[in-house]
DNA sequence: AGCGTCATTTAGCTTAGGCTAAGCTAACTG
DNA sequence: CAGTTAGCTTAGCCTAAGCTAAATGACGCT
């Protein structure tokens, strides 16, 4: 499979193809919500406000619709969960945001903020068929460029510990990169470009560090000062026999 | 660019990602429009009714939109024509669905009628940065599966004739296969498909033909008989020094 | 208890984009 | 010429999804 013009071969039958009866936003909610409860934070609407960037009130009632669509469950304390089906239909999407985040990364060249943005506008609109394909073409890869697992697979990698809880002096290598990062704190997606700190990057935590609330992490040779809020948006995996 | 876990190369800024105004049922709406005047038809509301797959009303209301916001001048015999923003947009939308159709049947083997199809969903969703992408990675092919043009670049044969009139006995190449056929006569394309006919196949028109009001083609030894309408959706390119 | 703040919902409105029913014009057809 | 058919539009209604402003609720603090 090449190139772009003159002769070519025959068209083969492809599977049919498959019409999604959710509409996009539905998809953006459920997406979210996913994404949140993956990090073992509790979805509330004011958060899913803030990831979908659109008023309160507008959650409130796209919620209700959600609700009512069997998607997702309110609680009195208006914490909100999947259903089995939406939890299905919630790990299809964010699937493809993921395997698409991989192919604009990898195979089209762009930066992990531009491909999050562009996945989230394609995953919507292309069918499980189109994206069992680009899958294939790629292998099937196992996470996203920040390491988070696409649902269905195993990562590459073992237990992970949150960077704010890594011994000071451990090797570690930075395996994955919270999602809550990307929606709250793109800056330090920046940063961490800028530090050259990506996926299978080492660090180190230095010993003791300058004030509470911040961890300096080493990175080749240079240091970083992160709080440890983010520190907890870090996920490494201590490289073995590595003591400090 | 290849692969798919482990380390990866740092990621490097990508331009900004570019936000449509337009929805994308405004982008159908112009896309068909541009494609049905590409042919040289006149653009009536029942004709985009049937290509849109919505009733007339629906077509009536959204064509007034459209004429509201720039898009379309509607003559008064109802007649619809591109403004020139309207071309414009209506190129780039086009431009978008005959590369993706591109992508889908040579990188990741789907069929013409369903790439079109997915093309369909996909165009309104693509960004022209990810486009562009894609467009280079595929070294800027100059038409879509069918042979039609992709809008701002020359296509890669010289004038055509409806197969309706070549000469009875000339050899010719099949460079086009109108939209029209994709929308009004898809069980065409899959007759054509059956019979080996795509772009670039070498076709004669037989002799003196059955009845009249049909053409009898020579495909590869074998003889497929079409009406003379159907035969005015298939371009070909005459093959020098070659008469009957 | 009372007060303020923040989170959430309700109320009321807008636009896009669908639909059906009904009606009009123009062009055929008997 | 009457009646039918084709093609369009208007009217009226619907849902999804957004907004602002205002009401309500829950909490924490004095």
């Amino acid at each position: 499979m090449r190139r772009g013009s003159g002769e070519r071969a025959a068209p083969s039958p492809s599977p049919a193809v498959d019409t999604p009866s959710r509409t996009g936003t539905v998809d953006h909610y459920l997406e979210t919500i996913y994404c949140i409860a993956a990090e073992g934070e509790v979805v509330r609407p004011s958060r899913l406000a803030d990831w979908l960037g659109v008023s309160a009130p507008t959650v409130s009632v796209g919620l209700q619709r959600l609700a009512r669509d069997g998607w997702i469950d309110i609680a009195t304390d208006r914490s909100i969960t999947l259903t089995a089906e939406g939890e299905m239909a919630a790990a299809a999407i964010v699937r493809r945001h993921r395997v698409l985040e991989r192919w604009l990364t990898d195979e089209l060249g762009f930066d992990w903020t531009t491909a999050d943005i562009e996945a989230d506008r394609l995953a919507s609109a292309m069918s499980e068929n189109v994206l069992g394909r680009l899958d294939a073409s790629m292998n099937h890869p196992t996470t996203c460029p920040h390491g988070n697992p696409i649902p269905g697979r195993r990562a590459p990698y073992g237990d992970l510990i949150a960077l704010a809880d890594l011994e000071p002096g451990t090797a570690a290598r930075v395996q994955r990169i919270s999602e809550i990062a990307e929606h709250e704190a793109r800056q330090l997606l920046r940063q961490l470009a800028d530090f050259g700190v990506h996926t299978g990057t080492e660090v180190r935590v230095a010993s003791s560090t300058g004030s509470p609330g911040s961890l300096d992490v080493v990175v080749e040779g240079r240091t970083l000062t992160l709080s440890t809020a983010t520190g907890r948006l870090l996920w490494v995996e201590v490289i073995q026999g590595s003591m400090g």
